[in-house]
DNA sequence: AACTCGTGGAT
DNA sequence: TATCCAAGAGT
């Protein structure tokens, strides 16, 4: 339940599950994924994206290990506090797996509410504060009921209100939907501008680390030019992956996935 | 508040 | 083919 919640962090959940079946068996426990060390995550995380999440993993099960004895914590609290862990993932966690009834605001529960309640077509850029406090407003005092609802209506946005292409003529809360009473109006304000990515450090990183992900040996600075062969950007992108704990230098200019033994 | 951070399926 | 956008989090 942790571990699929960290990796549909912002990828799509049937991409996810064919990576969680493969960790779950690997790591059944916390403890099990705290021995092994940090490279053999991003090396298992594969080409989910964001490995950043995959090394934030590792160190949550080790302050699980550290702190919880082992255990997923239960306290909304002690879920935010562990690495990559925000306020969705702690409360979808504390809800779905414990029945706490925390508002779970993802991007399905914003965009549905921007439209059956506000009557915009799509969320705000980012989650506010406002949106937060519309959610838990919306959702239902009674526990039973603010579980189901959360469920609901993440299901509702997954699969009927979808951001593309909504199918309203399907949906069950048509007939009391703002945005639907207010004609459907087009996404009001400025278009949100695509992410770029041809040449982008992050297209370099992601070539650059799926060449560490797939070698069983140290690489060298000649395989990793192969890979990308700017030299500048290839160089601040390495640095950069150093930095964030994703790539681990040798000496003599081989680099590896922290931590994990090559022969 | 605005940026950054991967990847690939759908349209 | 190009664009969109995914059960977000950290800085």
């Amino acid at each position: 339940m942790f571990v699929s919640e960290v990796m549909a962090q912002q990828t799509p959940v049937a991409r996810v599950e064919p990576v969680w079946l493969t960790w779950m068996a690997r790591w059944p426990t916390p403890a099990a994924l705290a021995a092994d060390p940090p490279g053999e995550a991003v090396r298992a995380w594969g080409r989910l994206g964001y490995p950043r999440r995959a090394l934030r993993l590792h160190e949550a099960a080790r302050a699980m290990v550290q702190r919880h004895g082992g255990q997923v914590p239960t306290q909304h609290a002690d879920l935010l506090a562990l690495p990559g862990v925000g306020s969705y993932t702690a409360a979808a966690v504390a809800c779905f797996a414990h029945g706490i009834p925390l508002t779970v605001v993802d991007t399905n529960v914003r965009r549905v509410l921007a439209r059956a309640l506000t009557g915009t077509a799509l969320a705000a850029p980012a989650l506010t504060t406002a949106e937060t406090a519309l959610a838990t407003t919306a959702m239902p005092t009674d526990r039973e009921d603010a579980l189901l609802w959360n469920v609901a209506v993440m299901e509702l946005g997954a699969l009927v209100c979808t951001a593309r292409t909504p199918h309203c003529p399907a949906c069950p809360i048509r007939a009391t939907c703002a945005w639907q009473a207010a004609g459907a109006p087009p996404p009001s304000g400025p278009a949100r501008r695509g992410q770029a990515w041809d040449g982008t450090d992050r297209q370099a990183r992601g070539a650059l680390l799926q060449v560490l992900r797939d070698a069983t040996t140290p690489v060298t600075e000649p395989t990793l030019a192969a890979a990308w062969p700017d030299p500048a950007q290839r160089a601040r992108c390495l640095d950069g992956l150093i930095a964030d704990g994703l790539v681990e230098p040798l000496s003599k200019g081989r680099y590896r996935l922290p931590g994990t033994t090559t022969h």
